[in-house]
RNA sequence: GGGGCGGUAGCUCAAUUGGUUAGAGUACCGGACUGUCGAUCCGGUGGUUGCGGGUUCGAGUCCCGUCCGCCUCGCCA
């Protein structure tokens, strides 16, 4: 083995003269005949011009040289020297160029499906996964796979400094109904048993508190078992945190310090001031808990003045239980969203439940077009309450609370993205805090934690918390009293993107009772499924919070993608398949055996 | 589970209203060429149009089914 002295990225002016030898992929090659040829090699590092020339070369070389095709991989021995044909600016190493001398073929490639150089065409997703290792071989996925690496690698740095300890949490784990489904994986020792793999190390990284280990820290994988989406995989990757005898403000400043050094030492930026924000005031303004702070186009709820219209829409919505009627004014939009526009936002606010989108212009100090004629009476008192200014248009929703603000906080993103208001040099950091604790589901009758049923109320809240009765059948006014308990928990937000989430949780015991039976556990099936974590907050837990980021949204977020699979080196496809290994794959009988499971599957799925 | 888009040469794509032998660029093979850097020029190989069925004189194109990939709703405490 002829082995480099230098990288494919290091070599510069400063190195003419010296002989030196590098390994690489052949990422190119312009053959001028007999007398010249060019190559360039590529490594992780860069790509240098090799040339061989007749005036250098032998003919045994040159002839060796002709035969190299793109992704051989070589080693090469000779001298650097500045380029004849002048520099390529592209490349670092675009000063210089090594004159061949000596050529090993290390590996002949047979048949590439395709080109890793090939910066032009890139080449459908299912095919650069099926051949992942051509695929990471472009420059672009070596630049990911290094930002991650420095991500992680900072992360365990920076809490390092802040005195975490990183400590690992089972993969094999109890099964714990709520939330996602599991992956479950059966016990061979124990028929009929089954291990479950995490969700999140939540439960462990809050015994280990208990245990006294202070400061957590872990780059934890998770696996849910939902379908995928464009930013969520089933298999992904948190940066998992706790902390004890801290309140919030120490959670959010100790992470907010992680957040910068981040961006600091990533993209060379400053991260300007923190925002905060209620989740309440975040729905009600942004229609997301995750509100992009980037631009404007805010929701305005005008329920009182639609109500003084006879306008049928407005005034069936606000019938309703919980029933608004709200509006995003887009300034100038009158010119700007066409007829054709506001139809598709339409059809747009339709797959989240709205019936449409009512819209009107104002022009001349009226409403022209739309619904102009119905909301007449209310001219004056909606131009003074929007700031209303000539061309401006109006686009509203009408429907119940939780619908309307869906609708048109999804509608509020598109409408920015369609007319470019995003300024993608801006970096809007937002904790959103105060979340309410419950939500009440109409389909099942019965609350869900926001969060996680650890989550601990405010501590403000706490003594009105435990004071409340609802029972099995609650009525409206429990349902919206315990909806208005706010809970210790926060969500970092960036640009839209919720970056990470947490919270203060609960260290008593009987809080932990009392929200386990607001979740419909009675103490039995509570002491069945979570004795050890009851037992725990029984004997000495400290007071403690934490977050846990999404590795991958972050790394995605620095590099700038939107499709989580560019930022997993060997990611799954939505039907969660691996397709260079071709995971997951049948097994033998006899495995199955061993485990006692046998497969339903008849290929049929009707018949099963 | 629902909705949408896509699958044509190794790769990226084209193919008129259903009509001749399914084309181009690139890669690959052969040849020419001494300063290229997406080298250039000449020639060539390469196709079960994802798969199965149907309509038709004739299907890449229309219909039905199915598989795969992507986006999305539901789902994701």
């Amino acid at each position: 083995m002829l082995v480099r002295t230098h990288t494919c990225g290091a070599l510069r002016p400063s190195n003419v003269g010296e002989t030196v030898t590098l390994n690489g992929w052949v990422n190119s090659y312009r053959d001028h005949g007999a007398g010249l040829i060019f190559i360039d090699l590529r490594d992780r590092y860069g790509l240098t011009q090799i040339v061989f020339d007749k005036e250098d070369a032998s003919q045994d070389l040159l002839e060796a040289a002709d035969k190299l095709r793109n992704e051989d991989i070589i080693a090469i021995r000779g001298k650097v020297r500045t380029r004849d044909g002048g520099p390529n600016p592209k490349l670092a190493t675009g000063e210089i160029e090594i004159v061949g001398d000596e050529l090993v073929v290390l590996t002949k490639a047979v048949d590439p499906p395709f080109m890793p150089g090939d910066t032009n065409n890139l080449p459908k997703e299912e095919t650069r996964l099926k051949h992942r290792y051509m695929d990471l071989r472009r420059p672009r996925m070596q630049e990911i796979l290094s930002t991650r690496h420095r991500v992680a690698k900072l992360t365990r740095d920076y809490f390092d400094a802040e005195g975490f300890l990183e400590v690992e949490t089972p993969v094999l784990c109890r099964s714990t109904p709520e939330g996602a489904r599991d992956f479950l994986v059966p016990s061979r020792v124990q028929p009929g048993s089954w291990y479950a793999l995490p969700q999140s190390p939540q439960l462990f990284k809050q015994i280990l508190m208990v245990a006294g280990c202070d400061r957590y820290l872990q780059i934890a994988r998770c696996f849910r078992d939902e379908d995928p989406r464009a930013d969520r995989q089933a298999e992904f990757t948190q940066i998992d945190l706790e902390m004890s005898f801290v309140d919030r403000e120490v959670v959010l400043q100790t992470m907010e310090g992680f957040a910068r050094s981040v961006w600091k030492e990533l993209k060379g930026v400053e991260v300007g001031p923190f925002r905060r924000i209620t989740y309440r005031e975040a729905m009600d303004r942004y229609g997301i808990d995750r509100p992009d702070l980037r631009y404007g186009l805010e929701l305005h709820d005008i329920s009182d003045l639609a109500a003084k219209t006879d306008f049928k829409v407005f005034t069936g919505a606000l019938e309703k239980r919980r029933g608004v009627v709200k509006v995003i004014r887009v300034p100038q939009g009158a010119e700007k969203l066409t007829r054709k526009i506001t139809d598709g936002y339409t059809e747009f606010v339709k797959q989240f439940g709205a019936g449409g989108v009512p819209t009107t212009k104002y022009v001349g100090g009226k409403f022209e077009a739309g619904i102009g004629k119905f909301i007449e009476p209310i001219t004056a008192e909606l131009a003074e309450r929007l700031g209303l200014e000539e061309g401006d248009q109006l686009l509203f929703g009408a429907d119940s609370y939780a619908t309307c603000t869906k609708a048109l906080g999804e509608l509020r993103q598109k409408i920015a993205r369609d007319l470019e208001l995003i300024d993608d040099s801006k970096l809007e950091f937002v904790w959103v805090l105060d979340f309410p604790m419950f939500e009440w589901d109409e389909g099942t009758k019965r609350f869900y934690a926001l969060h996680h049923p650890f989550t601990a109320p405010r501590e403000d809240e706490i003594e009105r918390f435990m004071a409340l009765e609802v029972g099995a059948q609650p009525t409206d006014e429990q349902v919206d009293a315990l909806e208005s308990i706010v809970s210790d928990g926060y969500d970092m937000v960036l640009n839209g993107n919720e970056i990470g989430g947490g919270s203060i949780r609960i260290h008593r015991r009987e809080l932990q009772s009392k929200v386990f039976g607001l979740l419909g556990l009675t103490e039995d099936q509570a002491r069945q499924k979570f004795s050890f974590l009851l037992d725990a907050l029984n004997r000495g837990a400290p007071p403690h919070g934490g977050i846990a980021f999404g590795l991958d949204r972050l790394v995605m977020l620095l590099c700038d993608t939107n499709n989580i699979r560019d930022v997993i080196a060997f990611p799954k496809t939505q039907n969660g398949a691996d397709l260079m290994t071709e995971a997951p794959n049948a097994v033998d009988d006899e495995q199955l055996n061993e485990l006692y499971v046998q497969s339903t599957w008849t290929g049929d799925e009707s018949e099963t």
